[in-house]
DNA sequence: CTTGACCTTCCTGTAGCTGGAAGGTTTATT
DNA sequence: AATAAACCTTCCAGCTACAGGAAGGTCAAG
């Protein structure tokens, strides 16, 4: 199966099913003309990727989920540690964006927003209250 | 004042200031050795740039809001327009990582984790439950 | 006079691709 | 058969916002 239909089924572009390769996530067979040749086997790890990386774990994660994966013996145990990781890193960034937002949403309420110049948001991350 | 000294009090790594000038941000004067010299108003675009990148605005976000910030004659709705749209990225972002976390969450109590090999997580990453 | 702490510029690398150039192959149309 | 369109290939550059490090100049202390 060339690229693009793969690609295709899929759900990944082609630009991305090529980097894959380069850095040894999913080697397809090539044809005699040098075009890539993807069989079943690739396009289940490729559905694989898009989907651990739709959930946000990084290349690295998928490489060692991939090897769980296509070890037959391996531990559940192991996967669902690195699933605990990396919502233990989702909250986290959960949290920051909240205090952010919750920072934001204080200055933007303060700030009246209309053509005069005094700006409480410039003036705070000016650090005026400070001065 | 030198740049050591100049990253202390903004609380910037050094490499982030010459990282600024070289895109424009914050030029210092030289002095007669070639060493940047940081003076006052450089010292307060240093800490605007710190609090706005901490409050997760872009590089691009902080050029406009440092040009609004040093227009005296700019319109506080100018920034708060700028500030809502960042608050609605933020909102998207914590949505998104909110979905996820939940999904995760539900794969990983799904996942007995032991030593055994079934692993619901996998199972659910390679689509199984499709084909 | 040397040691160490500064400072400079320049190059490389990070994550995870995306876009594009230059060129070969296959397929469809004329 | 010729040509055009649509594939495919490799390789190189660029994106964000810096960080790390090499090679070399400058300055203050002992």
């Amino acid at each position: 199966m060339n690229i693009s239909q793969a690609a295709a089924e899929s759900g990944l572009p082609v630009k991305t099913l090529r980097y894959y390769e380069d850095i040894g996530l999913v080697a397809p067979m090539r044809q005699d003309n040098g075009y890539r040749d993807y069989a079943e086997p690739d396009l289940h790890k490729l559905t694989f990727l898009r989907r651990s990386r739709g959930l946000g774990f990084s290349i690295e994660d998928c490489r060692v989920l991939l090897s769980l994966y296509e070890d037959k013996d391996r531990a559940s145990g192991d996967v669902k540690k690195l699933a605990k990781i990396h919502v233990t890193r989702i909250d986290q960034k959960i949290s920051e964006l909240q205090s952010l937002r919750s920072t934001l949403g204080h200055l933007i309420a303060s700030c009246h927003g209309d053509a005069r110049a005094d700006c409480p948001i410039l003036n705070d991350l000016a650090g005026e209250h400070l001065s």
